[in-house]
DNA sequence: TCAAAAGTGTTTCGGATACACCCATGA
DNA sequence: TCATGGGTGTATCCGAAACACTTTTGA
């Protein structure tokens, strides 16, 4: 007992809290995105042990799953109210490889629930858990392993988030509220993976009516200043139920 | 104990074979289209005692998700090797109002992940499970009352199905490996619900390049007789991996 | 004063739309 | 013979892509 305590630093062991509390069998991975200098980044969480995972949780038995991903995005970030989409659900038995627990309820297969969320970079306080040391911003260029199939949960949330862009805008989520046109032109190409023309996006932008730009320039940097915008949050947000680019 | 077997005419109990084969709390349903005759359809199961629901099943221990769909499809249809897609997961701790079942496994919340399926109607001869009395072809347009969440998820699908057709073909799963352009062009009129002009359905489908026309004409019809197309799997199966209509 | 970034155009092109016309078939 | 459905072709339009020119800024 004294040794499974310490083992992870709990009050209580893992298992004994789980069972009574979560669901069994089910867990709920979150990919956080944020965008932070011209580059696109994912929280993730590192065991005290030393190996990187996906923020994650379980499912309390009154709870609904979106609910679960709520709550630990908000333990996670602070944050709530932010942009949170279920992606896929992953359900292969061999999906957690390399499983370290070995006794009870949580060394059991876990079928796991992948979300995505979109986050203001600025307004995230990163908190570890109680299993982990770190909580941190990577680059999703520069990804570390991951334990069991997080990495591929991450590519398909990636995939994902990139094939929204073909029928919903975004950028609500993850710019500040004022922002230049540059800074959402990057935000775009760098989810994306390429470069774009920056005269053509913005007339696309403005075409789409969702922006509302400002009579103020961002001043500080070199060379000429930008205006700024923000999003016309009705007309966002209706863009963002009906979808664009209907083809039929 | 004799009273339970009566009830739903099983060898065994439900809930004993339940918790000994399946994990608790995860079900899997699926939503079976098929396009017969004009119109799209859903094939239902209707228990014993009335309700109509969804083909749908449980998960095997060292099974994994997919598979249980695969599986629960091939059981109530006699087909495998079909399209099948996992679209959501429902785990609403209320999505079950109304449960029949009060003791046992059964009796406890499910969260169930919710796949689709393209199947081609001539091909399949509906059987229905222990539980029921009848396995049936309905008209999505004349669905019934269906227990708990099944008819959001039946909605949910076919928007699903919706919104694939603006960046993925489909057809080769729903119709005969021989067809004509008008039956092709009847599935997309109704899987989208709307009329689309015949010249320029045609004109585009063909510019997709996955058709190939035969030197056959559909004879029997009143009417001028039409050709016969068959699709080209290698090419639709690659624009079905790599998708149309990316827009950046 | 000049390179680099930002604002604001114009031209061009291809795919989607809206049609017109002719052909085949059975009632 | 004619209504209906099917095969094929053309004019048009609109949005995307390509690209030019000017303005502002700090180094």
């Amino acid at each position: 007992m004294a040794k499974r305590k310490s083992e992870f630093g709990l009050k209580r062991p893992f298992h004994e809290l789980g069972e009574s509390m979560f669901l069994p069998h089910l867990s709920v991975d979150c990919v956080i995105f944020g965008f932070h200098e011209g580059s696109l980044k994912v929280l993730l969480l590192q065991w005290k042990d030393g190996p990187w995972c996906l923020p994650g949780g379980f499912v309390k038995h009154e709870e609904s799953i979106d609910r679960s991903a709520i709550r630990i995005l908000k333990e996670r970030t602070g944050l709530d109210a932010i942009f949170l989409k279920q992606f896929h659900t992953f359900g292969d038995p061999d999906r957690e490889k390399g499983k370290r627990f070995k006794k009870g309820w949580i060394s059991k297969r876990f079928v796991t629930v992948g979300y995505y969320a979109l986050v203001e970079y600025s307004k995230v306080f990163p908190q570890p858990d109680q299993l982990s040391s770190a909580c941190v911003w990577w680059d999703v260029q520069s990804i570390p392993d991951l334990i069991y199939d997080h990495k591929q949960i991450v590519a398909l949330a990636l995939n994902t988030l990139r094939l929204s862009l073909n029928d919903h805008p975004v950028g609500y989520n993850l710019l500040p509220s004022k922002f230049t046109m540059p800074e959402l032109l990057r935000l775009y190409e760098t989810i994306l993976g390429q470069e774009l023309d920056r005269r053509n996006f913005q007339k696309r932008m403005l075409s789409l009516d969702i922006l509302i730009k400002l009579n103020e320039r961002k001043t500080g940097g070199a060379h000429k200043a930008p205006f700024l915008y923000r999003f016309d949050k009705k007309k966002y947000d209706r863009a963002m139920k009906q979808g664009l680019n209907q083809s039929w």
